[in-house]
Parts: C-alpha cells; structure tokens; sequence
DNA sequence: TTCGGATGTGTCCATATCCAGACATGGTAA
DNA sequence: TTACCATGTCTGGATATGGACACATCCGAA
C-alpha cells in the first residue's frame, strides 16, 4: 500500500492520475482546511461515507473511465489552491 | 446552445467547473486529436453513447459530486496537454 | 482509565447509470 | 441523387453506486 503523501508539483499542485492520487489530494486539501469528513460531507450535500471512500480512492469506477479517456487524449489533470 | 470553445488559459490549458467545462475539454482534446467519438470510445474502452453525453456534460452526477467538494475547498481544477 | 471525535468498513436497498442497440439528422464525397 | 460517417438521442435492461445506518478502531483529552 502505498501511504506517501500525493506528489505536490513545485508550486503546491498535484498531478491527478488515478481515483487514489485524487482521494490523496482531496484528503490533503480537506486536512490543510481543518475540516472533518463529517464536515465536508455536509458542505458538498454528501454522505460521509462515500467521502471516506473517495479520499480511499474505492468505488470510483466513473472517475476511472473519465481518466482513461484523459489519458488516451494526453491531457494532464493538476490540482491546485484558487487563492495561491 | 452554447458553441463556443471551452476557455483556455494563457497557456493553452482549460479550467475545469463543471461538467459541462469538462465535456468542451474532452471534446476539444479529441477534435485536436483528430479522432471521433467512437475512436475514443473504443481506445478507452467505453461505449460511443457514453462518451457522447460525457461531452455534452449529461447524466454525469457523479462529477457534479466530486466538483462540489473540490469547489468547497477552493481547489481549481486545470486540464493541459502533457507534452507541452 | 473513560469519553468523545474522527475514520474505516460492512450491509441493505432504492436508484442512478452504463451499455447495447436502434434510429434520425447533418455533412460530405462520389 | 446515393452512400457513408459522425453525432445526438431514445429505449430497455443489467449492474454499479450512493445513502442510511451500525459498528469497530484509533487517538487525544480530561
């Protein structure tokens, strides 16, 4: 398993490869807010427990086609902070 | 109907907010690839039908879900050709 | 220690959604 | 014109998936 950070790019981004580096990022984005799952989850309209399985990258099975359409296409998915 | 071009950055990488942002990129990223839908459909494994609502940003809940959290967290999402 | 918050994880179920296939339309080439 | 291709769009059905809820674990505070 692999319990390194998400790859921040130089300037604070992160490279969107698979559903896990997403959950990775958004559960890095979610701790650097100081926001719980619960918290989140309410924020979005969302149940925690699919947040939870989000940040764990399971389940996703439609993030992974749309990623594999970006990737046959070449296109990179970056991540970063609006107000940076 | 909206026909123009998703908006692309200075340097030629999209923005992505909505679903509908992320179909234009797909769409544009393909048309530049000089492939059709069922080209990509298959590349990617996918059926043609899919890939055409996922340009047209139809039945994609899912992404509507998973924007929402990054949009509460103020994380931008920014799609760009890899070889660039 | 106990207590509470945060998180992971399991089950059940209603429903969203993907796929297959067909059909219509618009454009283009012969 | 006909023929073909690309695309949008509809239906039906099988399946994936999210929500609700419960429970266990871990951890820090009191």
């Amino acid at each position: 398993m692999d319990t390194s950070e998400p790859s921040p790019t130089s300037r604070g981004s992160y490279r969107v490869y698979t559903p896990e580096s997403l959950g990775a990022a958004i559960r890095h984005y979610r701790t650097e807010a100081g926001l719980s799952q619960t918290q989140l989850a309410e924020m979005a309209g969302l149940n925690r427990t699919y947040l939870s399985n989000l940040e764990s990258g399971k389940e996703t099975e439609q993030v992974r086609r749309i990623l594999r359409v970006l990737r046959q296409l070449g296109v990179r998915i970056t991540l970063d902070k609006a107000d940076w």
